[in-house]
DNA sequence: GTGAAAGCGCTAACAT
DNA sequence: ATGTTAGCGCTTTCAC
C-alpha cells in the first residue's frame, strides 16, 4: 500500500467509465450530474481512495485555500487561544493555516510575503499591529492581499480589525473597583504610543467621571505593559508618597509587577491595596493573590477574525470594518474593599 | 501596482530575450548558465518583480516545501516554544509551516492528512503522541510521509523522536531533593500507560537507589499529570497518614495541585514540605512559593525536531532515531531542607 | 448531462 | 550553454 502511486482524477474517470470533466463536476458541483453517474463516481472514488490534488487545483483556480498568519511571537500566551480560534474556524471552512513567526524582524516579515506572492496563501491575518515590511511601500509590485488585523489594530490604515473592546472593558473594570468602595484609583500603563493603552485609560477615565470622581493626574502613571513597568510605577508612587487604594493596570503583566512590588513591601493584598489586571492570561489565577481581571474572549476573537477574512475573500464587503468583542469580568482575590473607606 | 497581473516566467524570458528554460535554470541552477545571461535574467526579474509561482512548481516537482504540524492543542503552554523552535528552523531552511490543531479528534487528524496526500506538505511533525487516525490502518491507501515525533514519542513505532531526557531529568530532580537532606521523597504521577510518567518515575527510583535509599511503595502515588491529580494524591496521603518530606511531581501542573492542597492545609512551604515539578511551564515562577523544577529546552527541541525531519526529507538516514536533550534544574523557592532532618 | 480540449506556470528530459 | 517540449492534475469553456 505504502508507495502505490496516488490515484488521480483520470483513474477515477476510467473506473467510473466517464470523462475527467464529469468526475470533477460530480465532486465540485454534484447537482450538475445525473444521480446514477454521481453514484458511479462516488464508488470509484471510494475504491481508489482518491483525494483531489490541491496543488493542481490551486494552480488552476489561482487560489490555495490557505491563510497566512503573521505573529511576532507564536508562543506568546496572549496569542495562543487566538491562534486556536483562527485555526478552528479556518479548518471548519476548508482552509489551512500557515504560520509566520516574525519576531518583529522586518526581513522575516518581508520574506513571508512570498507566500502571498506565489498564491500559496489567499489572505493574511496580522497579529503584529502593523503592515508587514515591504507591503505598503509605494512602487512595490506587491499586491495587497485581503487581510484583517487581530488583537492590535494597524494604525493609519483601513485594515479591518477584530479585537476586544478595550474602552468598555476598562470602564467595567474601574466600575468594579468603584463599586467596592474605592475612590482613589490609580491607572498604571499610560502611554502616548500604544493604542490599546490609550483606550483602556479612556475607559478608566470614563468610569471615574461617570461616578463623579475627580481624575487625579498623579494617579495616572506611565507603563509599557511589562511586569517591570508595573513594579517601577508602584515604587515611584511610594517615593512620591502619593498612594491610591486600588491599582487598575493596563494588563495582567503590569498587575503582576504591582503585586510583586506591594508584596515585597509586606503589604497584605487585598486588605491593604486592591489590584486589577486586564487580559486574564494564564498565570492570572496562579499569582497570590489570584488576579481579578477582564478576560479577553480570545477563542472568539480568533474565530471572528477568520470569519471576517473569509468573507472578504468571498468578495463580500462586511458592514463592520471593526468588530469589538466584550471582555468578561473575572472576580478573584486581588480586589477588596478599601481599608479606610 | 496593486492589481497588475503577476509576472510569470514567460514575461521574464521575453524581457531577457531567452527561453523560459533558461530563466528557470538561472534561478534554480545558476552555475549552469552563462554569466551574461544570468545577469540579464536577474535584471528582468527585478524589473518585473517576478516570484516563482510556488503552486506550479510544487505541482511539477511533487513537493511543496511545507511541513505539517499536528498538535492536540496549539495553545498549550507546553507546546508554545516548541512551535517557535519548529517554525524558526523551518523558516531558516526555506520551509513553511502548516498547523493542524487536532483536539485529539480522530476525524480532524484524518482530515489533515489531505495536506500530505495532495503534496501540500512534504513531512509531518507529531506532537500528538500517536499516529494520526487513518495513517496506520492496514489497507489504507495512505502513504507514510517522513515524520518525527516531538515531546511525546509514538509508542510501538519506529517514528524518530526528539524530546527531553525524562529519565535523566527526573533523576537530577530527585538528587537535588536528596542533596537538600530529604530521605522520604514521594513521587506523584505514577502511571502504567504514559511513557513520560514511567520514565520520570524510573529516574526517581534510580536516584533513590543510587543514594542507598529504600523505595517505599506507599510514597509512589498515581497521577495523570493534571493539577487535580496532584491535589487528590496529596489528600490521599493525609488520609492514609503516610507523609514524605518532599514531593517530586511528574510535572508542574501536578506540583501545583500538591501546593494547593498543602497551602489549604495551612502548611508553610518550603518549611514544612518541599515540592518539585518538571517542565518549567510559564506559571511556575508565579506560584507561591515559586516552583523549583526542571526546565525543558523547548526551543531547541523544536529546532532539533525540524532539523531531523528535514534531514529525513533530504533522504539522509540519521544515526540517531531518538534525540534526547537535557533538562535544566531551575532552583526557586519550593524546596528547602526537611523540617526534621 | 456529458465529453474534448485548452491551459494554469513551472521543471526536466532531450535535443542542439 | 541554451532552446523545445512534454507533462504535473486539475477546472472550465465550448460543443454536442
Amino acid at each position: 500500500m505504502q508507495h502505490r502511486k496516488l490515484a488521480t482524477i483520470e483513474d477515477v474517470a476510467a473506473i467510473a467509465g466517464v470523462s475527467i470533466a464529469t468526475v470533477s463536476r460530480a465532486i465540485n458541483e454534484p447537482t450538475k450530474v445525473a444521480d446514477e453517474t454521481r453514484r458511479r463516481v462516488a464508488e470509484a472514488v471510494a475504491r481508489t481512495g482518491y483525494t483531489t490534488n490541491a496543488m493542481a487545483r490551486s494552480l488552476r483556480m489561482r487560489r490555495s485555500n490557505m491563510i497566512l498568519i503573521l505573529a511576532p511571537d507564536v508562543g506568546d500566551p496572549n496569542f495562543s487561544n487566538i491562534l486556536v480560534g483562527l485555526e478552528t474556524e479556518a479548518s471548519k471552512r476548508g482552509y489551512g493555516v500557515l504560520i509566520g513567526n516574525t519576531q518583529n524582524d522586518p526581513a522575516r516579515e518581508a520574506d513571508y510575503l512570498r507566500f502571498i506572492n506565489s498564491n500559496q496563501a489567499d489572505g493574511l491575518i496580522l497579529l503584529t499591529g502593523h503592515l508587514p515590511y515591504g507591503i505598503g511601500a509605494a512602487g512595490s509590485a506587491m499586491r495587497l492581499p485581503p487581510m484583517v488585523a487581530v488583537n492590535e489594530p494597524v494604525s493609519n490604515s483601513d485594515v479591518p480589525f477584530v479585537g476586544v473592546d478595550n474602552f468598555e472593558g476598562a470602564r467595567i473594570a474601574a466600575e468594579h473597583l468603584i463599586a467596592q468602595g474605592h475612590r482613589r484609583i490609580a491607572f498604571i500603563g499610560h502611554s502616548t504610543s500604544k493604542a490599546v493603552n490609550k483606550l483602556r485609560e479612556q475607559g478608566y477615565r470614563a468610569a471615574l467621571s461617570g461616578a463623579g470622581l475627580a481624575i487625579d493626574p498623579l494617579l495616572i502613571l506611565d507603563g509599557d505593559g511589562t511586569t517591570e513597568s508595573g513594579r517601577a510605577a508602584t515604587e515611584h508612587m511610594f517615593v512620591r508618597d502619593v498612594l491610591p487604594t486600588a491599582f487598575l493596570c493596563v494588563n495582567d503583566a503590569t498587575a503582576l509587577g504591582v503585586i510583586i512590588s506591594l508584596t515585597a513591601r509586606k503589604y497584605d493584598l487585598p486588605r491593604d491595596f486592591s489590584v486589577m489586571g486586564f487580559d486574564d492570561i494564564s498565570f492570572a489565577s496562579f499569582v497570590t493573590p489570584s488576579l481579578t481581571t477582564m478576560k479577553q474572549p480570545r477563542h472568539r476573537i480568533g474565530e471572528g477574525a477568520m470569519d471576517l477574512l473569509l468573507a472578504l475573500l468571498a468578495g463580500e464587503t462586511p458592514a463592520n470594518t471593526e468588530v469589538l468583542l466584550r471582555s468578561e469580568l473575572i472576580v478573584r482575590n486581588s480586589v477588596g474593599a478599601p481599608r479606610r473607606a
